[in-house]
RNA sequence: UCCCCGAUAGCUCAAUGGUAGAGCACCCGGCUGUUAACCGGGUUGUUGUAGGUUCGAGUCCUACUCGGGGAGCCA
């Protein structure tokens, strides 16, 4: 059996206008109506698109009562018939059957979960290998797949070079949280050194080994050899994090750019964001107007304007000062030195500047090490990009490409240069200006979907205590 | 991890401490070029788990499990 071809698919007949030609149709039945007139309507999908494709069973076909009318939502048919225009409302095309073959039952119809109406997203993710059967998550799939592909585009126009950081790495680098532990040691007897600890020297690796936090210090060493550099993969968080917008493994994209500072970094920072809006709105413009409809009236809008829009920049210290002047009053205090908190985050890009927004300068104590130390000695120079409802997408900074105060700040943060042998070697031998940013990409999802969790735009979601699938 | 809320049919939800119900799904019948069709009939339950209070618990109490919202951490 061939792969269906692409002018096959249901999205291409649906923009078909070939009437009179010889179709295959293969998909999931979505819901049948029969007719007393002596036939009836078969709605198939096949995940082309939102739409599916209606096509009408005669009951002059052999299998009419013993398979078409036993047809519900989820059984698997191969439809051969002819392209039609369609004479009623709601569709311009539909395939008149020649004959139907049925693929796959659905055993016990009553327990089949996929239903015509609509499911809450809490059930949804009990059935996470049903549920891109279903008009939503189908769409959200369609949404990601455009975005990935609008990743590669931009970086790739751009002249950058996609990188494929470790999964696992040795280097437990930056504290950007607790890592996952890859061991193949006996976890019921491990090895003990002499005082009694565990004994890495004779696992797997030599040494303690962990899932990536980030590729961005890997994505520094290609950045000051092939100067602009990417990555775009999974990465592990073990933090006990339970919220909306976080994830054990989730996708994040890194560009590292040598030869660049803070401005250009916010400068490619904001001209991506806004190709992958673009790219969603004009590649996948059904499932955009599917969720402005039943997810967020304000979504096609606001991205439009956020594509159109300068991004609002703000530095820390002026940020910290909008928040005083506010007149409101905030759970957690505002305070220069102190980091924003996400009601700060909201207050700002949600009701004071109502768009996206850039803060940058961050005080130095509550930044990573390898962030570039401004000339006050008191800020570097970082920046986060902040949305509404999401609150940060983007995190970046310029690194700290001086020897002498590289060392000095991470004397400061209390790490040892040791482990961080090969990231010094980069400040020793031909330094150069560089600066960086990670985009999550479940987040930028979110963002672009209005889905408000996170664990409905990644297929299977891994939080803590929950890794089913 | 902390605070708050919730868990009843396959799904979405009702039910003063006193006989567990509706809509949808599914099955049967009717009707119609139908559009998450419509009309009539029917099937469906260890009320999350384990204890406790009570003549009697879906309902009150305790613990646990799972889910959701918010917070922290971050992308």
């Amino acid at each position: 059996m061939l792969s269906v071809p692409a002018d096959q698919r249901v999205k291409s007949l649906l923009a078909s206008t070939d009437y009179g030609k010889a179709v295959t149709v293969r998909g999931w039945v979505r819901t049948r109506r029969d007719s007393k007139g002596g036939f009836s309507f078969i709605e198939v999908n096949d995940g082309s698109c939102m739409a599916s494709l209606q096509v009408i069973a005669e009951a002059a076909l052999p299998n009419y009562e013993s398979d078409v009318k036993r047809l519900i939502t989820g059984c698997s048919v191969a439809i051969e018939g002819e392209l039609r225009k369609s004479p009623a409302e709601g569709q311009p095309v539909e395939v008149l059957a020649k004959s139907i073959t049925v693929l796959g039952w659905v055993d016990d119809p009553a327990a089949y979960p996929m239903q015509k109406k609509r499911h809450t997203m809490e059930f949804l993710r009990e059935v996470a290998h049903l549920r891109p059967r279903t008009n939503t998550i189908g769409a959200v799939a369609r949404v990601r797949n455009a975005l990935a592909w609008a990743v590669h585009e931009f970086f790739q126009q751009r002249g950058f070079l996609c990188l494929h950081a470790p999964i696992i790495t040795c280097s437990d680098c930056e504290g950007a949280g607790q890592m996952f532990g890859v061991s193949t040691l006996d976890p019921d007897k491990p090895p003990r050194t002499p005082e009694g600890k565990i004994d890495f020297a004779q696992d797997f690796f030599g040494r303690r080994a962990s899932l990536t936090v980030s590729g961005q210090l890997e994505a520094e060493t290609y950045a000051l050899a092939l100067t602009n550099v990417y990555t775009f993969g999974p990465t592990f968080r073990a933090e006990n994090s339970n919220t909306a917008r976080h994830l054990a493994e989730f996708w994040m994209i890194e560009p590292e750019m040598a030869f660049c500072d803070l401005a250009g970094d916010m400068d490619l920072a904001v001209a991506f964001l806004k190709h992958l809006f673009r790219a969603a709105l004009e590649r996948c413009p059904e499932d955009m107007a599917f969720f402005n409809k039943w997810i967020d009236p304000t979504l096609i809008g606001t991205l439009e304007h956020i594509i159109n829009a300068d991004f609002e920049h703000v530095p820390y210290t002026k940020a910290v000062e909008i928040l005083e002047k506010s007149g409101k009053t905030f759970e957690y205090q505002v305070k220069w030195g102190a980091d924003l908190q996400s009601e700060h985050e909201r207050y700002l890009t949600e009701e004071y500047f109502k768009k996206p927004m850039i803060v940058t300068d961050y005080p130095k104590t509550i930044k990573a090490f390898y962030m570039r130390a401004n000339d006050d000695d008191k800020t570097v120079a970082a920046m986060d990009v902040l949305v509404p409802k999401i609150g940060e997408i983007i995190g970046g900074a310029q690194r700290e490409e001086r020897m002498d105060v590289l060392k000095r700040r991470m004397a400061e943060c209390g790490l040892e240069e040791k482990p961080y042998w090969w990231y010094l070697d980069l400040r020793r031998y031909g330094t150069v200006p560089h600066a960086g940013f990670g985009l999550g990409f479940e987040r930028t999802i979110q963002f672009v979907t209005g889905m408000a969790n996170i664990r409905d735009v990644i297929p299977y979601p891994r939080t803590p205590g929950s890794a089913e699938f």
